[in-house]
DNA sequence: TTGGGCTGAGAGAGCGCTCTCTCAGAAGGG
DNA sequence: CCCTTCTGAGAGAGCGCTCTCTCAGCCCAA
C-alpha cells in the first residue's frame, strides 16, 4: 500500500538501487537498454521519488520561501500587485522546479517562526516582500546563511540584493508631465514616509518642484483610498488655488478624485490628476486616471532570476526596473 | 559549519540522542533535570530539527499544498478574494504548524506537475481553489489518497469535501430585495454557466422570479467589468423599461452601472441595481452597490479546519455558509 | 529479603535516497 | 599477449531523525 521506492524499481528492473538513482537524476553513464528497462520499471510502479529522502542526503529543498511581511496598514493585503507578484513569481519559479512555501510575517510571533522556520534550513532561498520601513525582518534574515532577494528596496540599508522600480524617477516623469502642461500649483499626497515607496516618490516630487521653481504643497496619506480622500481635502483647504495634484499611488488618487468632485473641482480642467501604480481600477475612474506604470512582473520575475543567479553564485547587484507615463484624461 | 544535529545536543547534554529527541518532542517521560539540561544545549547550540529527517521517518510533511487552478479567463487573479483567501487560509494554518506551499494549475502541464507533486506525498493535504467546470483537477486528486477539500463547490460531482457560500440563496435574497421595493421587470447578468457560482446564482434569480410571477430577462458575462459593460447594453436593448437588473458579481456590476450611466438611466430611480461578493470596490461605485455579502473569511477558515479534521478522521460534510444582503444606494 | 511493576533512559534499526568507492570487463596501446 | 585505461554498474555508507525494544534502577507489597 505504501507508495514504491527506488528499491522497488531497482529490482523491478533488475539493477542495483544506484542506477536506478542514476536513471532518476539522468546520468549520461548508463547503457540505453538498462536506462530503458529502468524507465518502464518507474513507469509501471508509478514511482515518485521521495524528497524527503532526497534532501535529507542532497542537503537542498529545491524550495523557496517567499515571505510577505505585511505592513500593519494592511492596504497592501488588498493591494491588487499582492497577488500580480506572488503569481508572477510563482510562475517563474514553478518553471525551473522550485516549490513555492508562502509565509506570512504580519505579527512579531510570526516573524519568529518565518525566522526559525529560514533558519531550519528548509528552504534553499527567500523572497522578501516587505514594504515598510521599520520592518526587522530583512535584516534578520541578511544573518542568516541563506540567499535572500527582496521586492522593493528594503528601508534599512541592509545587504540584501533588490529588485526596484524608479520611484524617484516615476515621480519625476509624472510632476514633470504636469509642469509641461502649464500646472502651476502642484501639490502632492505621499505615501508613508516609512515606506520606501512613499519616500522615494515624495523626492521625485521635489526635485522636480525646486527645478522648475514652484512651491512644494505636501499632505500625507497611508496608500489608501480614504486617506486620499481626506489629504485631497486637506490640500484643497490648505490652498484653494491649486490645479495640479501627483498622488502617491492610485488607490490614493482614486479618494483624492472623489473629494475633488465633491469639492466642485472639474478634472482635469480645474485639477489635474496624476497617480502611480496603474493599478486595473485607473482604467475606470471618472474621468480615467493618468498615472504611472512599473513593471510588477518584470519586478518579480527579475527578482527570481536575481535569486537564481546567487544560487549558482551570480551577481547581488539590486535591480531598478524604468516606469513609465500613461496618458489618460486626469491630466 | 553544518548546523547542528540532534546527536551534537545529545552529547553536550550528556544524554542520548533518544532521550534528546524525546524532549524535543515534548513527551512527558523525561526527568526535569535532563529535561533542562537538553533545553539548554538546545539553546547554545540554536539547534532546529532537519524536518527532511523528520518527515523521512514519521511519513508526514506538515505541509499543505493551496491549489490555485485558475480559470483561463484569469479573472479570479484580478479578484480581490483571490488574496483574501489565501491569506486567511494561510494564517489558519500557520497557527497550527503547517507550512503552505503554494501551486498554480493555469496550463495542462502545470496540472500534471501539480498531480506529481501531490502524489510524490510531498504534503499532507490539499486545498484546491478551483472556480471553473471544466477543470480536471478535482476528479484528479480525489483519486489520489490524499485528503483533499475544496473552496467552493466542485463543478462535476466527484466525492471532495468542500465549503462554499449559498449562492443560490444569495441570489434569492438579492431578488426579493428587488421584488419587495416594488420592481417590475428584473433583469440579470449571470456570470459564466460553466462555473458553479454562475449556475447558482442564477438559479436563484430564476427561482425568485418564477414565484414573483415575473419575466426573466437574462445576459450572460464573464464576471469581468467589461462584460458587464457589454451584458447591461445588450440588456437595455432586450427590454428598454427594465426597471432593475440583479449582477452575478460585483465586478461585472461596477461595468453595467457605467453602461447604464451612459445610456442616460438613473441607479436606482430608473433602473435598481444589486451585485453579489461586496468587494470593495462596491462601496465606492456612484452609487455605491447594493450587493450580497459572503464570508470569504470564514469560508477560508471553514476550509482549513475542513482539512485538519479530514487528518483526524473527522467528518467530510460540505459546509455551506450564509450571504447576507447589504443595502446601500443602488437598490 | 525478594520479586513484580513501573519509570526513565539508551541502543539500534531503519525511513528512502545519493554518492563515493570499488570493481568487472571491454577497449586500446606497446 | 599483457598491461593500462576507461566505462558501466554494484556495494555500502550515511544524511538526521523517530520509535520500538530493551533494560537498569527504584518503589512497594508480600
Amino acid at each position: 500500500m505504501r507508495r514504491p521506492t527506488l528499491e522497488a524499481v531497482a529490482a523491478r528492473a533488475g539493477v542495483s538501487r544506484a542506477t536506478a538513482s542514476r536513471v532518476v537524476n539522468g546520468q549520461a553513464t548508463v547503457a540505453p537498454h538498462i536506462r530503458d528497462a529502468v524507465l518502464r520499471a518507474i513507469d509501471e510502479l508509478g514511482y515518485v521519488p521521495n524528497s524527503a529522502a532526497r534532501s535529507l542526503v542532497t542537503q537542498r529543498t529545491d524550495s523557496i520561501a517567499l515571505v510577505v511581511s505585511e505592513p500593519p496598514t494592511r492596504v497592501f493585503s488588498e493591494d491588487p500587485l499582492f497577488s500580480t507578484v506572488i503569481r508572477s513569481a510563482s510562475v517563474e519559479l514553478e518553471a525551473v522546479n522550485k516549490q513555492v512555501v508562502l509565509m506570512l510575517a504580519s505579527s512579531p510571533m510570526s516573524h519568529a517562526r518565518v525566522e526559525r522556520y529560514i533558519a531550519g534550513g528548509h528552504v534553499d532561498g527567500v523572497m522578501l516582500i516587505s514594504m515598510h520601513g521599520a520592518d526587522p525582518l530583512p535584516s534578520a534574515l541578511s544573518r542568516l546563511r541563506v540567499p535572500v532577494v527582496s521586492y522593493g528596496r528594503p528601508a534599512v540599508p541592509v545587504d540584501i540584493p533588490y529588485v526596484d522600480n524608479d520611484n524617484v524617477g516615476g515621480a519625476e516623469l509624472a510632476v514633470r508631465h504636469l509642469v509641461s502642461t502649464g500646472r502651476r500649483r502642484i501639490a502632492t499626497i505621499a505615501g508613508p514616509q516609512d515606506m520606501i515607496g512613499g519616500q522615494d516618490r515624495l523626492t521625485g516630487y521635489r526635485t522636480v518642484l525646486r527645478d522648475s521653481d514652484r512651491r512644494s504643497i505636501v499632505a500625507v496619506g497611508d496608500f489608501t483610498r480614504e486617506s486620499g480622500a481626506v489629504a485631497m481635502r486637506q490640500l484643497l483647504g490648505d490652498d484653494p488655488s491649486l490645479d495640479a495634484v501627483f498622488v502617491a499611488n492610485d488607490l490614493m488618487a482614486v479618494g483624492a478624485l472623489q473629494s475633488l468632485r465633491l469639492a466642485g473641482r472639474r478634472v482635469p480642467d480645474d485639477v489635474a490628476v496624476v497617480g502611480f501604480d496603474d493599478i486595473e481600477a485607473a482604467k475606470y475612474t471618472e474621468p480615467p486616471l493618468t498615472t504611472i506604470r512599473h513593471p510588477v512582473v518584470e519586478q518579480a520575475t527579475a527578482m527570481v532570476r536575481l535569486l537564481l543567479g546567487l544560487f549558482e553564485g551570480g551577481p547581488a547587484d539590486p535591480v531598478i526596473l524604468p516606469t513609465e507615463l500613461v496618458i489618460r484624461d486626469s491630466a
